[in-house]
DNA sequence: TGTATCGTTTCATAAAATGGAATTTCAGTG
DNA sequence: CACTGAAATTCCATTTTATGAAACGATACA
Protein backbone atom coordinates (compact mmCIF):
# COMPACT_ATOMS: atom_id res chain seq x y z
CA UNK A 1 0.00 0.00 0.00
CA UNK A 2 2.87 2.24 0.50
CA UNK A 3 3.21 3.05 -3.14
CA UNK A 4 -0.33 4.89 -2.61
CA UNK A 5 1.46 8.21 -1.03
CA UNK A 6 2.75 8.51 -4.87
CA UNK A 7 -0.93 8.52 -6.17
CA UNK A 8 -2.02 10.86 -3.75
CA UNK A 9 0.69 13.19 -4.32
CA UNK A 10 0.07 13.12 -8.09
CA UNK A 11 -3.34 13.23 -7.70
CA UNK A 12 -2.98 16.75 -5.54
CA UNK A 13 0.00 17.67 -7.95
CA UNK A 14 -1.90 19.73 -11.24
CA UNK A 15 0.68 18.79 -13.18
CA UNK A 16 2.26 15.38 -14.72
CA UNK A 17 5.21 14.87 -12.71
CA UNK A 18 8.96 12.62 -13.35
CA UNK A 19 10.64 10.47 -11.05
CA UNK A 20 13.15 12.01 -9.45
CA UNK A 21 10.46 14.84 -8.86
CA UNK A 22 8.30 12.61 -6.77
CA UNK A 23 11.79 11.12 -5.07
CA UNK A 24 12.99 14.25 -3.39
CA UNK A 25 9.06 15.44 -3.38
CA UNK A 26 8.50 12.54 -1.28
CA UNK A 27 11.82 11.77 0.59
CA UNK A 28 11.61 7.99 -1.03
CA UNK A 29 15.30 6.74 -2.83
CA UNK A 30 14.94 6.48 -6.46
CA UNK A 31 14.82 2.71 -7.40
CA UNK A 32 11.97 2.48 -4.80
CA UNK A 33 10.12 5.73 -6.43
CA UNK A 34 10.72 3.72 -9.87
CA UNK A 35 8.99 0.04 -8.72
CA UNK A 36 6.12 2.02 -6.93
CA UNK A 37 5.46 3.60 -10.01
CA UNK A 38 5.50 0.17 -11.67
CA UNK A 39 3.27 -0.77 -9.67
CA UNK A 40 0.93 1.59 -9.47
CA UNK A 41 1.07 2.00 -13.82
CA UNK A 42 0.76 -2.34 -13.53
CA UNK A 43 -2.97 -1.81 -11.45
CA UNK A 44 -3.88 0.95 -13.90
CA UNK A 45 -4.11 3.63 -11.12
CA UNK A 46 -1.07 5.43 -13.15
CA UNK A 47 0.19 6.19 -16.50
CA UNK A 48 2.61 7.74 -18.53
CA UNK A 49 2.33 11.18 -20.11
CA UNK A 50 3.01 10.90 -23.99
CA UNK A 51 6.86 11.98 -23.66
CA UNK A 52 7.20 8.64 -21.20
CA UNK A 53 9.27 10.65 -18.73
CA UNK A 54 6.34 11.41 -16.42
CA UNK A 55 2.89 10.40 -14.74
CA UNK A 56 -0.59 11.12 -14.50
CA UNK A 57 -3.52 9.82 -12.25
CA UNK A 58 -5.25 7.08 -15.15
CA UNK A 59 -8.66 6.04 -16.17
CA UNK A 60 -8.77 3.26 -13.01
CA UNK A 61 -8.04 5.73 -10.33
CA UNK A 62 -10.63 7.93 -11.79
CA UNK A 63 -13.21 5.58 -11.85
CA UNK A 64 -12.62 4.43 -8.10
CA UNK A 65 -12.76 7.86 -7.41
CA UNK A 66 -16.07 8.57 -8.12
CA UNK A 67 -16.86 5.38 -6.72
CA UNK A 68 -16.02 6.46 -3.66
CA UNK A 69 -17.27 9.78 -3.89
CA UNK A 70 -20.82 8.50 -4.70
CA UNK A 71 -20.55 6.13 -2.11
CA UNK A 72 -23.32 5.86 0.29
CA UNK A 73 -21.48 5.83 3.93
CA UNK A 74 -18.96 8.42 3.18
CA UNK A 75 -21.92 9.82 1.63
CA UNK A 76 -24.73 10.12 3.53
CA UNK A 77 -23.42 12.99 5.80
CA UNK A 78 -22.79 15.10 2.40
CA UNK A 79 -26.36 14.12 1.50
CA UNK A 80 -27.47 15.16 5.06
CA UNK A 81 -26.06 18.58 4.53
CA UNK A 82 -28.21 18.89 1.25
CA UNK A 83 -31.76 17.49 2.45
CA UNK A 84 -30.81 20.45 5.24
CA UNK A 85 -30.49 23.14 2.68
CA UNK A 86 -33.19 22.01 0.42
CA UNK A 87 -35.18 22.54 4.02
CA UNK A 88 -34.12 26.00 4.77
CA UNK A 89 -34.16 27.21 1.04
CA UNK A 90 -37.03 25.38 -0.39
CA UNK A 91 -35.19 24.38 -3.88
CA UNK A 92 -33.34 21.90 -5.17
CA UNK A 93 -29.97 21.64 -4.08
CA UNK A 94 -26.93 19.95 -5.85
CA UNK A 95 -23.46 18.65 -4.96
CA UNK A 96 -21.33 18.90 -8.18
CA UNK A 97 -17.84 18.16 -9.35
CA UNK A 98 -15.38 19.39 -12.75
CA UNK A 99 -14.94 16.22 -14.98
CA UNK A 100 -12.38 17.51 -17.47
CA UNK A 101 -14.80 20.65 -19.53
CA UNK A 102 -18.04 19.38 -17.90
CA UNK A 103 -20.01 19.23 -14.38
CA UNK A 104 -20.86 16.19 -13.02
CA UNK A 105 -23.56 15.73 -10.55
CA UNK A 106 -22.87 13.74 -7.42
CA UNK A 107 -25.62 14.21 -5.75
CA UNK A 108 -28.60 15.98 -4.83
CA UNK A 109 -31.65 16.40 -3.13
CA UNK A 110 -35.19 17.93 -4.71
CA UNK A 111 -37.36 20.22 -3.56
CA UNK A 112 -41.28 19.51 -2.79
CA UNK A 113 -42.07 21.83 -5.25
CA UNK A 114 -44.54 20.53 -8.26
CA UNK A 115 -42.27 22.36 -10.45
CA UNK A 116 -38.99 21.36 -10.70
CA UNK A 117 -36.14 20.48 -12.94
CA UNK A 118 -35.11 16.27 -12.74
CA UNK A 119 -31.64 15.89 -13.00
CA UNK A 120 -29.70 12.49 -12.38
CA UNK A 121 -26.88 11.99 -10.13
CA UNK A 122 -24.02 10.88 -12.18
CA UNK A 123 -25.55 13.29 -15.48
CA UNK A 124 -23.17 15.83 -16.79
CA UNK A 125 -23.41 19.38 -17.60
CA UNK A 126 -21.19 21.93 -20.01
CA UNK A 127 -19.40 24.02 -17.53
CA UNK A 128 -19.53 26.75 -19.71
CA UNK A 129 -22.98 27.63 -18.91
CA UNK A 130 -24.01 26.42 -15.39
CA UNK A 131 -23.22 28.50 -12.29
CA UNK A 132 -20.65 25.36 -10.43
CA UNK A 133 -19.33 25.09 -14.67
CA UNK A 134 -18.18 28.47 -14.53
CA UNK A 135 -17.48 28.55 -10.48
CA UNK A 136 -14.88 26.12 -11.03
CA UNK A 137 -13.29 27.94 -14.22
CA UNK A 138 -13.18 31.07 -12.34
CA UNK A 139 -11.11 29.16 -9.36
CA UNK A 140 -8.96 26.91 -11.17
CA UNK A 141 -5.57 27.55 -12.22
CA UNK A 142 -5.39 29.31 -15.88
CA UNK A 143 -3.22 26.23 -17.13
CA UNK A 144 -5.62 23.57 -16.31
CA UNK A 145 -8.59 25.90 -17.30
CA UNK A 146 -6.73 26.35 -20.93
CA UNK A 147 -6.59 22.77 -20.84
CA UNK A 148 -9.96 22.07 -19.93
CA UNK A 149 -11.57 24.52 -22.33
CA UNK A 150 -9.33 23.74 -25.96
CA UNK A 151 -11.08 21.77 -27.83
CA UNK A 152 -14.71 21.75 -26.75
CA UNK A 153 -17.45 23.25 -28.64
CA UNK A 154 -19.64 25.97 -27.45
CA UNK A 155 -23.32 25.99 -28.21
CA UNK A 156 -25.90 28.65 -27.60
CA UNK A 157 -27.93 26.48 -25.38
CA UNK A 158 -30.18 29.84 -24.77
CA UNK A 159 -30.19 33.31 -25.57
CA UNK A 160 -27.87 33.72 -22.54
CA UNK A 161 -25.48 31.54 -22.96
CA UNK A 162 -22.54 33.05 -23.20
CA UNK A 163 -20.44 32.15 -26.07
CA UNK A 164 -17.67 34.84 -26.43
CA UNK A 165 -14.08 33.89 -24.72
CA UNK A 166 -13.80 37.31 -23.85
CA UNK A 167 -17.01 37.10 -22.26
CA UNK A 168 -16.66 34.35 -20.45
CA UNK A 169 -13.56 35.57 -19.29
CA UNK A 170 -15.35 38.50 -17.63
CA UNK A 171 -17.95 36.58 -16.26
CA UNK A 172 -15.36 34.27 -14.73
CA UNK A 173 -13.55 37.20 -13.31
CA UNK A 174 -16.21 38.67 -11.57
CA UNK A 175 -17.36 34.92 -10.36
CA UNK A 176 -13.65 34.91 -8.38
CA UNK A 177 -14.14 38.34 -6.77
CA UNK A 178 -17.93 37.64 -5.72
CA UNK A 179 -16.91 34.23 -4.43
CA UNK A 180 -20.20 32.86 -5.61
CA UNK A 181 -21.74 32.15 -9.42
CA UNK A 182 -24.63 32.42 -10.94
CA UNK A 183 -26.81 31.09 -14.20
CA UNK A 184 -29.04 33.01 -15.48
CA UNK A 185 -30.75 30.66 -17.95
CA UNK A 186 -28.10 30.25 -19.39
CA UNK A 187 -28.79 26.53 -19.84
CA UNK A 188 -32.72 25.53 -19.87
CA UNK A 189 -34.51 28.64 -20.62
CA UNK A 190 -36.36 29.88 -16.76
CA UNK A 191 -33.50 27.55 -14.64
CA UNK A 192 -31.61 29.82 -12.46
CA UNK A 193 -28.98 28.82 -10.21
CA UNK A 194 -26.64 29.83 -7.55
CA UNK A 195 -23.72 27.98 -6.81
CA UNK A 196 -20.59 28.30 -3.97
CA UNK A 197 -17.50 26.43 -3.97
CA UNK A 198 -16.41 23.55 -1.48
CA UNK A 199 -12.50 24.43 -0.51
CA UNK A 200 -10.04 21.34 0.07
CA UNK A 201 -7.40 22.88 2.03
CA UNK A 202 -4.29 21.19 2.55
CA UNK A 203 -1.51 23.07 4.33
CA UNK A 204 -1.11 26.32 2.65
CA UNK A 205 -3.14 25.54 -0.74
CA UNK A 206 -6.62 25.56 -1.15
CA UNK A 207 -8.40 24.41 -3.75
CA UNK A 208 -12.01 24.18 -4.83
CA UNK A 209 -13.06 20.16 -5.21
CA UNK A 210 -16.63 20.56 -5.54
CA UNK A 211 -19.57 23.09 -5.69
CA UNK A 212 -22.60 22.99 -3.68
CA UNK A 213 -25.63 24.84 -6.09
CA UNK A 214 -29.27 25.94 -6.19
CA UNK A 215 -31.34 25.84 -8.48
CA UNK A 216 -34.54 27.34 -9.38
CA UNK A 217 -37.47 28.31 -11.89
CA UNK A 218 -37.27 31.91 -12.45
CA UNK A 219 -40.70 32.53 -12.16
CA UNK A 220 -40.64 31.08 -8.49
CA UNK A 221 -37.30 32.59 -7.15
CA UNK A 222 -35.92 35.82 -8.60
CA UNK A 223 -32.09 36.28 -9.24
CA UNK A 224 -32.24 38.58 -6.19
CA UNK A 225 -34.26 36.40 -3.82
CA UNK A 226 -31.86 33.88 -4.71
CA UNK A 227 -28.81 36.16 -3.96
CA UNK A 228 -30.04 35.75 -0.16
CA UNK A 229 -29.56 32.64 0.20
CA UNK A 230 -25.95 33.06 0.06
CA UNK A 231 -25.16 32.81 3.93
CA UNK A 232 -27.26 29.49 4.30
CA UNK A 233 -25.82 27.90 0.92
CA UNK A 234 -21.97 29.43 1.89
CA UNK A 235 -22.49 27.81 5.51
CA UNK A 236 -23.31 24.25 4.06
CA UNK A 237 -20.22 24.81 1.95
CA UNK A 238 -18.03 24.84 5.24
CA UNK A 239 -20.01 21.52 6.79
CA UNK A 240 -18.97 20.35 2.75
CA UNK A 241 -15.43 21.14 3.58
CA UNK A 242 -15.26 19.71 6.96
CA UNK A 243 -16.50 16.31 5.50
CA UNK A 244 -13.10 16.03 3.22
CA UNK A 245 -10.65 17.67 5.67
CA UNK A 246 -7.30 16.79 5.74
CA UNK A 247 -7.53 15.46 9.68
CA UNK A 248 -3.64 14.63 10.92
CA UNK A 249 -2.93 11.13 10.43
CA UNK A 250 -0.21 8.93 12.01
CA UNK A 251 1.40 6.41 10.85
CA UNK B 1 -1.61 -3.40 -4.65
CA UNK B 2 -3.86 -6.31 -4.31
CA UNK B 3 -6.23 -5.06 -1.72
CA UNK B 4 -7.18 -2.41 -3.80
CA UNK B 5 -9.76 -4.59 -5.05
CA UNK B 6 -10.95 -4.71 -1.90
CA UNK B 7 -11.43 -0.79 -1.90
CA UNK B 8 -12.99 -0.95 -5.26
CA UNK B 9 -15.80 -3.42 -4.09
CA UNK B 10 -16.29 -1.64 -0.94
CA UNK B 11 -16.68 1.78 -3.10
CA UNK B 12 -19.01 -0.12 -5.30
CA UNK B 13 -21.28 -1.20 -3.06
CA UNK B 14 -24.01 0.84 -1.52
CA UNK B 15 -23.89 -0.81 1.89
CA UNK B 16 -20.91 -1.78 4.40
CA UNK B 17 -19.81 -5.35 3.78
CA UNK B 18 -18.59 -7.64 6.05
CA UNK B 19 -15.46 -10.06 5.95
CA UNK B 20 -17.30 -13.58 4.88
CA UNK B 21 -19.49 -11.35 2.15
CA UNK B 22 -16.35 -9.67 1.00
CA UNK B 23 -14.34 -13.03 0.37
CA UNK B 24 -17.00 -14.86 -1.45
CA UNK B 25 -17.47 -11.89 -3.52
CA UNK B 26 -14.40 -12.10 -4.24
CA UNK B 27 -13.47 -15.32 -4.36
CA UNK B 28 -10.28 -15.27 -2.29
CA UNK B 29 -9.52 -16.77 0.81
CA UNK B 30 -10.87 -15.68 4.46
CA UNK B 31 -7.45 -14.97 6.30
CA UNK B 32 -6.34 -12.97 2.76
CA UNK B 33 -9.16 -10.72 3.25
CA UNK B 34 -8.71 -10.78 6.97
CA UNK B 35 -5.50 -9.28 6.36
CA UNK B 36 -6.14 -7.14 3.29
CA UNK B 37 -8.77 -5.42 5.52
CA UNK B 38 -6.13 -4.90 8.17
CA UNK B 39 -3.85 -3.22 5.45
CA UNK B 40 -6.40 -1.12 4.04
CA UNK B 41 -7.56 0.20 7.61
CA UNK B 42 -4.31 0.59 8.75
CA UNK B 43 -3.64 2.89 5.77
CA UNK B 44 -6.82 4.87 6.81
CA UNK B 45 -8.28 4.06 3.63
CA UNK B 46 -11.13 1.65 4.91
CA UNK B 47 -12.53 1.76 8.44
CA UNK B 48 -14.86 -0.38 10.38
CA UNK B 49 -18.56 0.30 11.17
CA UNK B 50 -19.79 1.28 14.84
CA UNK B 51 -20.59 -2.67 15.48
CA UNK B 52 -17.10 -3.71 14.45
CA UNK B 53 -18.07 -6.51 12.22
CA UNK B 54 -18.22 -4.41 8.79
CA UNK B 55 -16.33 -2.46 6.79
CA UNK B 56 -17.40 1.01 4.48
CA UNK B 57 -14.54 3.94 2.33
CA UNK B 58 -13.11 6.18 4.84
CA UNK B 59 -11.96 9.67 5.20
CA UNK B 60 -8.53 9.54 3.40
CA UNK B 61 -10.29 7.53 0.15
CA UNK B 62 -12.94 10.37 -0.16
CA UNK B 63 -9.59 13.00 -0.05
CA UNK B 64 -8.06 10.97 -2.40
CA UNK B 65 -10.73 10.73 -4.41
CA UNK B 66 -11.61 14.25 -4.68
CA UNK B 67 -7.87 15.13 -5.80
CA UNK B 68 -8.10 12.35 -8.32
CA UNK B 69 -11.55 13.99 -10.05
CA UNK B 70 -10.46 17.40 -9.74
CA UNK B 71 -7.96 16.44 -11.92
CA UNK B 72 -8.50 15.48 -15.11
CA UNK B 73 -5.24 13.31 -16.82
CA UNK B 74 -4.29 14.69 -20.37
CA UNK B 75 -4.62 11.76 -21.86
CA UNK B 76 -8.58 11.46 -21.50
CA UNK B 77 -8.79 15.16 -22.46
CA UNK B 78 -7.01 14.00 -25.65
CA UNK B 79 -9.73 10.83 -25.99
CA UNK B 80 -12.13 13.56 -26.01
CA UNK B 81 -11.05 15.74 -28.89
CA UNK B 82 -10.69 12.82 -30.47
CA UNK B 83 -14.52 11.79 -29.87
CA UNK B 84 -14.70 15.72 -31.01
CA UNK B 85 -13.32 14.68 -34.37
CA UNK B 86 -15.37 11.41 -35.18
CA UNK B 87 -18.36 13.65 -34.59
CA UNK B 88 -17.79 16.34 -36.85
CA UNK B 89 -15.97 13.99 -39.81
CA UNK B 90 -17.94 11.05 -39.17
CA UNK B 91 -15.14 8.53 -39.55
CA UNK B 92 -12.68 6.80 -37.50
CA UNK B 93 -9.78 8.72 -35.89
CA UNK B 94 -6.26 7.95 -34.40
CA UNK B 95 -3.94 9.19 -32.58
CA UNK B 96 -0.44 7.81 -33.63
CA UNK B 97 3.16 8.29 -32.44
CA UNK B 98 6.53 7.30 -34.47
CA UNK B 99 8.28 3.96 -32.31
CA UNK B 100 11.22 3.16 -34.60
CA UNK B 101 10.34 2.74 -37.99
CA UNK B 102 6.69 1.79 -37.06
CA UNK B 103 3.88 3.77 -36.18
CA UNK B 104 1.96 2.75 -33.02
CA UNK B 105 -1.85 3.88 -31.82
CA UNK B 106 -1.94 5.68 -28.73
CA UNK B 107 -5.70 6.28 -28.86
CA UNK B 108 -8.29 5.69 -30.82
CA UNK B 109 -12.18 6.51 -31.18
CA UNK B 110 -14.02 4.56 -33.86
CA UNK B 111 -17.06 5.92 -35.85
CA UNK B 112 -20.30 4.34 -35.86
CA UNK B 113 -20.58 2.89 -39.58
CA UNK B 114 -21.23 -0.79 -40.20
CA UNK B 115 -17.92 -0.97 -42.20
CA UNK B 116 -15.39 0.27 -40.54
CA UNK B 117 -11.68 -0.90 -39.71
CA UNK B 118 -11.04 -2.74 -36.10
CA UNK B 119 -7.44 -1.90 -34.70
CA UNK B 120 -6.36 -1.97 -31.23
CA UNK B 121 -4.69 1.22 -29.50
CA UNK B 122 -1.04 -0.05 -28.87
CA UNK B 123 -1.55 -2.04 -32.62
CA UNK B 124 1.66 -1.03 -34.78
CA UNK B 125 1.68 -0.11 -38.18
CA UNK B 126 4.77 0.01 -40.63
CA UNK B 127 5.51 3.73 -40.96
CA UNK B 128 6.38 3.90 -45.11
CA UNK B 129 3.14 2.63 -45.72
CA UNK B 130 0.70 5.02 -43.65
CA UNK B 131 -0.23 8.09 -43.50
CA UNK B 132 1.22 9.13 -40.24
CA UNK B 133 4.13 7.23 -40.39
CA UNK B 134 5.31 9.17 -43.53
CA UNK B 135 4.42 12.54 -41.85
CA UNK B 136 6.80 11.35 -39.06
CA UNK B 137 9.24 10.69 -41.45
CA UNK B 138 8.96 13.54 -43.89
CA UNK B 139 8.70 16.29 -40.47
CA UNK B 140 11.82 14.06 -38.49
CA UNK B 141 15.73 15.60 -38.66
CA UNK B 142 17.05 13.37 -41.94
CA UNK B 143 19.76 11.77 -39.75
CA UNK B 144 17.31 10.19 -37.10
CA UNK B 145 14.96 9.49 -40.50
CA UNK B 146 17.92 7.54 -41.64
CA UNK B 147 18.47 6.02 -38.59
CA UNK B 148 14.85 4.83 -38.59
CA UNK B 149 14.66 3.55 -42.01
CA UNK B 150 17.80 1.53 -42.26
CA UNK B 151 17.71 -2.38 -42.26
CA UNK B 152 13.47 -2.46 -42.49
CA UNK B 153 12.07 -4.36 -45.09
CA UNK B 154 9.91 -2.26 -47.45
CA UNK B 155 7.07 -5.39 -48.69
CA UNK B 156 4.57 -4.17 -51.10
CA UNK B 157 1.45 -4.33 -49.10
CA UNK B 158 -0.87 -3.50 -51.89
CA UNK B 159 -0.30 -2.10 -55.97
CA UNK B 160 -0.27 1.13 -54.73
CA UNK B 161 2.30 0.76 -51.51
CA UNK B 162 5.29 2.75 -52.11
CA UNK B 163 8.26 0.56 -52.51
CA UNK B 164 11.35 2.83 -54.53
CA UNK B 165 13.44 4.93 -52.35
CA UNK B 166 13.32 8.22 -54.31
CA UNK B 167 9.53 7.66 -54.74
CA UNK B 168 9.29 8.15 -50.93
CA UNK B 169 11.72 10.47 -50.85
CA UNK B 170 9.77 12.63 -53.29
CA UNK B 171 6.43 11.94 -51.70
CA UNK B 172 8.26 12.67 -47.92
CA UNK B 173 9.03 16.34 -49.64
CA UNK B 174 5.62 16.68 -51.17
CA UNK B 175 4.31 15.82 -47.51
CA UNK B 176 6.52 18.58 -45.97
CA UNK B 177 5.20 21.07 -48.00
CA UNK B 178 1.69 20.82 -47.91
CA UNK B 179 1.56 20.13 -44.15
CA UNK B 180 -0.90 17.04 -43.95
CA UNK B 181 0.36 13.37 -45.27
CA UNK B 182 -2.14 10.79 -47.33
CA UNK B 183 -2.35 7.10 -47.54
CA UNK B 184 -3.87 6.36 -50.69
CA UNK B 185 -4.39 2.58 -50.32
CA UNK B 186 -1.05 1.98 -49.67
CA UNK B 187 -1.41 -0.40 -46.76
CA UNK B 188 -4.73 -2.32 -46.94
CA UNK B 189 -6.56 -2.31 -50.08
CA UNK B 190 -9.74 0.29 -50.03
CA UNK B 191 -8.41 2.30 -46.94
CA UNK B 192 -7.48 5.93 -47.10
CA UNK B 193 -6.41 8.12 -44.58
CA UNK B 194 -5.21 11.77 -44.02
CA UNK B 195 -2.97 12.49 -40.89
CA UNK B 196 -1.69 15.60 -39.94
CA UNK B 197 1.16 16.66 -37.48
CA UNK B 198 0.78 17.52 -33.44
CA UNK B 199 3.74 19.77 -32.53
CA UNK B 200 5.17 20.15 -29.29
CA UNK B 201 6.47 23.85 -29.27
CA UNK B 202 9.39 23.96 -26.75
CA UNK B 203 11.36 27.71 -26.83
CA UNK B 204 11.87 28.40 -30.33
CA UNK B 205 12.19 25.05 -31.36
CA UNK B 206 9.14 22.84 -32.62
CA UNK B 207 8.69 18.95 -32.56
CA UNK B 208 6.03 16.59 -34.54
CA UNK B 209 5.94 14.39 -31.76
CA UNK B 210 2.69 12.64 -32.77
CA UNK B 211 0.21 12.66 -35.48
CA UNK B 212 -3.65 12.40 -35.82
CA UNK B 213 -5.20 10.42 -38.32
CA UNK B 214 -8.68 10.18 -39.91
CA UNK B 215 -9.57 6.88 -41.62
CA UNK B 216 -12.34 5.53 -44.11
CA UNK B 217 -13.15 2.98 -46.62
CA UNK B 218 -12.44 5.27 -50.14
CA UNK B 219 -15.96 3.58 -51.11
CA UNK B 220 -17.38 6.15 -48.76
CA UNK B 221 -15.03 8.77 -48.90
CA UNK B 222 -13.01 9.72 -51.65
CA UNK B 223 -10.00 11.55 -51.23
CA UNK B 224 -10.81 14.71 -52.60
CA UNK B 225 -14.04 14.89 -49.87
CA UNK B 226 -11.16 13.68 -46.74
CA UNK B 227 -9.21 16.62 -48.16
CA UNK B 228 -12.19 18.60 -46.54
CA UNK B 229 -12.04 17.64 -42.85
CA UNK B 230 -8.44 19.21 -43.19
CA UNK B 231 -9.43 22.50 -41.19
CA UNK B 232 -11.27 20.59 -38.58
CA UNK B 233 -8.13 18.04 -38.41
CA UNK B 234 -5.85 21.22 -37.69
CA UNK B 235 -7.88 22.50 -34.98
CA UNK B 236 -8.17 19.49 -33.34
CA UNK B 237 -4.23 18.73 -33.87
CA UNK B 238 -3.85 22.13 -31.99
CA UNK B 239 -5.63 21.37 -28.71
CA UNK B 240 -3.83 18.29 -29.20
CA UNK B 241 -0.22 20.36 -28.90
CA UNK B 242 -2.26 22.14 -25.71
CA UNK B 243 -2.35 19.01 -24.16
CA UNK B 244 1.22 17.89 -24.94
CA UNK B 245 2.99 21.17 -23.53
CA UNK B 246 0.75 21.06 -20.34
CA UNK B 247 2.36 17.81 -20.25
CA UNK B 248 5.74 18.91 -20.12
CA UNK B 249 5.44 21.96 -17.84
CA UNK B 250 7.53 20.82 -14.77
CA UNK B 251 7.91 23.10 -11.88
C1' DT C 1 -26.34 -26.06 25.31
C1' DG C 2 -25.86 -27.18 20.63
C1' DT C 3 -24.38 -25.73 16.29
C1' DA C 4 -23.54 -23.07 12.53
C1' DT C 5 -21.28 -19.16 10.79
C1' DC C 6 -18.10 -15.55 11.08
C1' DG C 7 -13.85 -13.63 12.48
C1' DT C 8 -9.06 -14.28 13.97
C1' DT C 9 -4.57 -16.41 14.81
C1' DT C 10 -0.76 -19.58 13.66
C1' DC C 11 2.99 -20.95 10.85
C1' DA C 12 6.06 -22.89 7.35
C1' DT C 13 6.76 -21.52 2.76
C1' DA C 14 6.82 -18.44 -1.19
C1' DA C 15 7.08 -14.01 -2.94
C1' DA C 16 8.24 -9.18 -2.94
C1' DA C 17 10.24 -5.02 -1.43
C1' DT C 18 14.42 -2.52 -0.31
C1' DG C 19 18.13 0.79 -1.51
C1' DG C 20 23.19 1.37 -2.51
C1' DA C 21 25.85 0.98 -6.42
C1' DA C 22 26.43 0.49 -11.26
C1' DT C 23 24.70 1.35 -15.80
C1' DT C 24 22.07 3.44 -19.42
C1' DT C 25 19.51 7.20 -21.60
C1' DC C 26 18.97 11.63 -23.15
C1' DA C 27 18.75 16.66 -23.64
C1' DG C 28 21.43 20.49 -23.56
C1' DT C 29 26.03 22.61 -24.42
C1' DG C 30 30.60 23.94 -26.01
C1' DC D 1 29.73 15.71 -32.84
C1' DA D 2 31.69 14.50 -28.67
C1' DC D 3 31.02 16.02 -23.92
C1' DT D 4 28.49 16.45 -19.73
C1' DG D 5 25.38 16.04 -16.07
C1' DA D 6 20.99 14.95 -14.55
C1' DA D 7 17.46 11.64 -14.87
C1' DA D 8 15.95 7.02 -15.48
C1' DT D 9 16.75 2.29 -15.13
C1' DT D 10 18.85 -2.16 -13.88
C1' DC D 11 21.37 -5.23 -10.60
C1' DC D 12 21.37 -7.92 -6.58
C1' DA D 13 22.26 -9.52 -1.77
C1' DT D 14 19.42 -8.80 2.08
C1' DT D 15 15.34 -7.96 4.60
C1' DT D 16 10.55 -7.85 4.88
C1' DT D 17 6.03 -9.17 3.85
C1' DA D 18 2.33 -12.08 1.68
C1' DT D 19 0.11 -16.45 1.35
C1' DG D 20 -3.56 -19.81 2.63
C1' DA D 21 -4.53 -24.36 4.86
C1' DA D 22 -5.63 -25.54 9.23
C1' DA D 23 -6.81 -24.64 13.84
C1' DC D 24 -8.94 -21.78 17.02
C1' DG D 25 -12.06 -18.34 19.20
C1' DA D 26 -16.22 -15.45 19.19
C1' DT D 27 -20.96 -14.64 18.42
C1' DA D 28 -25.81 -15.37 17.33
C1' DC D 29 -29.69 -17.85 17.30
C1' DA D 30 -32.67 -21.86 18.52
Amino acid sequence: MKPLVLLERLAEAQHPMGLAELATALEVPKPTVHRWLGVLEEAGLVQRTLDGRRYEVATRASRLAFSILSNKPSGAIRHEILRQVVRDVGETCNLTILDGAEVRYLDRVESQWPLRITFQPGSRVPAYCSASGKLFLALMQPAKRDLALCGIKVEKKTDSTIVGKSALMNELADIRSNGYALDREEYLPGLVCLAVPVFRTNGRSRACVAALAIQAPVARLSLEDMLTKLPILKEAADSMSETIRHDSEAN
